[in-house]
DNA sequence: GCATTTCCGTACCGCAGGTACAGTTTTGGA
DNA sequence: TCCAAAACTGTACCTGCGGTACGGAAATGC
């Protein structure tokens, strides 16, 4: 039982990455077996088939996401009352959290398997829109309550500014790995957060609500 | 030749909306030719492998989107002599272009390539980068010009708002393909605009530096 | 110590990428 | 009109991988 996960675990992961490095269909069971120092059989004993393995993938990769998200804005909120203090400096973990990776970002499991849509069945579709759904949700519960202490200085849709950050995110990803330079990620991540300094918080925008001022202010 | 040159499109085409719904390798060649009407002699008379035609469709998507990219900035510079007016017009058209394309984006093959960088050779992979590149600099001259007439309100490096357009887009077409509603790219893009337009020309900035009052302004 | 879990070995099928090469049709130009 | 080049077709073949099937062995936990 517990060494099943084991073994389990180390198939995801090489897996995860050569699925994120060559595509899904590029991804020859053969190689995942080699390096994970087992048989195809072993393999078979786990996942049914290559879908399941997708579908597992995937599951795994969203929750793993939420809790990450979870944890660094659940600190950040502790580290301020401020909605927009606190989620300013959410923002700024994150940063940090993309610019400790060792290599940079590996890639996003979702936008791997959005370019590859026609591989999968509808159930791994479906797991990959709810999870960006709740990604966005989560984001967006966070600016609308920044939005209730004052309303923005132009007026930008909520939901659109919360869909930004994962586009930013998704978006930065992508220059970073073809760039070769992890720190775009990092960049653009900050810009967003500037982004919505401004829009909650900008310097003539001051006074119309009591912003308490946090460590992440500048 | 010049018929040559129609089926090559045509192979090209086909693979393309495979590429961007299946991934490169997933990518049958038995399929492409069943599509494009020709046999697998035919396909290797155009193309020596799998490799070449990942180059060819890479080259001719970049150039495709230079085309388009410089066609829609230079009629929004003819609408407009205020650098940021021009950039704002350009934003919006760009945005009604893909409010255009039934069916939504079909996806960005540079992005495509970018999540399956192992299967192709370095040629592909420079070029690739030589392509995000191009693009970041073109956005990024378009914003020099801008900032030239006056500092930007919150200090965000040219650079890195250059390259958040191509995240946004990137990322908005990820966003859009994902949850199945092709207007979302749409609406990151105007938010990437109302970014540009409250650095440069918000209300409170206003006087700092003559800027003309363009069609796009709102 | 015993059942369950966790894996290994082997053998096999079908499909697709890719190669090789000879032959055929189409096309554009002199 | 003819001819050479371009633009394909047809066939045959090799390789590697996804996937199946099934029997058995070893490790694990109670």
């Amino acid at each position: 039982m517990r060494k099943g996960e084991a073994t389990r675990e180390r198939i995801l992961d090489v897996a995860e990455a050569s699925v994120l490095a060559k595509g899904f269909a590029a991804t020859s069971i053969e190689e995942v077996i080699a390096e994970a120092g087992i048989t195809k059989s072993g393999f078979f004993y786990h996942f049914r088939d290559k879908n399941e393995l997708a579908h597992e993938l995937l599951r795994r990769y969203i929750a793993e996401d939420h809790r990450i998200l979870d944890e660094l804005f659940g600190r950040a909120a502790e580290l301020s009352d401020d909605p927009l203090q606190a989620f300013l400096i959410g923002l700024k973990m994150l940063a940090e959290l993309m610019a400790d990776l060792p290599g940079g970002h590996p890639g996003c499991m979702i936008a791997s398997i959005c370019y590859q849509e026609r591989l999968f069945d509808r159930r791994v579709v479906d797991l990959n829109r709810e999870a960006i759904e709740s990604v966005n949700s989560r984001i967006r519960s966070h600016l609308e309550a920044i939005a209730a202490a004052g309303p923005p200085r132009e007026p930008v849709d909520i939901a659109v500014m919360a869909e930004m950050l994962s586009c930013i995110i998704d978006g930065g990803i992508i220059m970073a790995k073809v760039t070769g330079d992890p720190h775009r990620l990092v960049r653009q991540i900050l810009a967003y957060r500037t982004f919505v300094k401004m829009q909650f918080a900008g310097p003539s925008a001051a006074g119309v609500s009591p912003r308490s001022r946090g460590v992440a202010a500048e």
